[in-house]
DNA sequence: CTTCGTGCAAAACCTTTGCATTAAA
DNA sequence: TTTAATGCAAAGGTTTTGCACGAAG
């Protein structure tokens, strides 16, 4: 109960992981090391289709099969390194739930945008109604449904749903 | 521009489907007259898969099959007389969207309870957002999870997860 | 050695769809 | 009659799993 709780800030994702691994007798292999690397390139959303498309089309001896890429990406959502924000056609959207800071989303239904915020206020009435119930809260996910800014305005230049191809 | 508004109260969710189908040359067959019953019977949260079971069961001439029953819910959902409010087990919860005053959930992910409360607070800010991003919101889903009043002190009575049998 | 992880293909699930039949308007 | 909806079974798409083989400790 006492050094394994700074693992607050400065530990990359890397180490978290590894961390989380060797306490369930679980092993950092190459193809874990394959997804996290891809996953942490970049701070994009992403769904499962998207990275196995990536991961499995490689040539060189970096190619990570289909069943690993979906066992390994259960295991950094459980390690606190990934999570679902949203859904779109029928998939799960993930993003990073480390190392950034907390925040939410507008989602646009036209375009399939989404707009992140930052979570603050939502954060606090989160934790007060979450008291007056003596919920243990542990996290929360907040999606706001409607037409952002630039689909709003159609009649002008291309059309928006154009944009996103 | 000018009947079609008054649909704001004390029209039940039978006639709010009747005038949404009517309006694209749609039917309110017997079916959709028996999944509107089924829905409308409680308020409580349901998946697909129950109400298919629910449905599909029947013996008598009152059975619906499950193509129907999906379809129907589209149109429910659509209509604006149901929504989706969480995913469990990879499945989409729905509920009531209409005569009822908008909330929000804390999800208790020991037991499975979802507690609702109040949108009133969590709408203000979303309003705030949205109208700083030029985002025409038209609605928001906040899932809070975390672990609920009783299943925080377990070493009392029975287990908690047997009491959700 | 012993345990854990990978890759493959099959299986399991959930949802949608084509089509012939039946029911509304 | 004309158009829409139903039910069935088949197809589609996504996720999970059993198992033999390979890798890590």
């Amino acid at each position: 109960m006492s050094e394994l709780e700074n693992v607050s800030v400065a530990v990359s994702p890397r180490d978290k992981f590894g961390e989380y691994l060797s306490t369930r007798n679980k092993r950092l292999t190459r193809e874990r090391e394959l997804v996290l690397e891809q996953v942490f390139s970049s701070h994009e959303h992403f769904d499962r289709e998207e990275l196995v498309a990536t991961l499995t089309a490689r040539t060189d001896g970096r190619r990570v099969s289909r069943a690993t890429v979906y066992r390994t990406l259960q295991e950094l959502e459980r390690a606190g390194l990934l999570r679902k924000v949203a859904r779109a056609n029928g998939r799960d959207v993930f993003e990073h739930d480390y190392g950034y800071p907390q925040h939410d989303h507008l989602i646009c239904n036209e375009c399939g945008k989404l707009i992140e915020f930052p979570a603050t206020e939502i954060s606090k009435v989160v934790a007060e109604v979450s008291a007056a119930h003596g919920f243990r809260q542990r996290g929360h996910r907040l999606e706001v449904y409607g037409m952002c800014d630039e689909c709003c305005r159609p009649p002008e230049g291309r059309h928006p749903k154009l944009d996103m191809i």
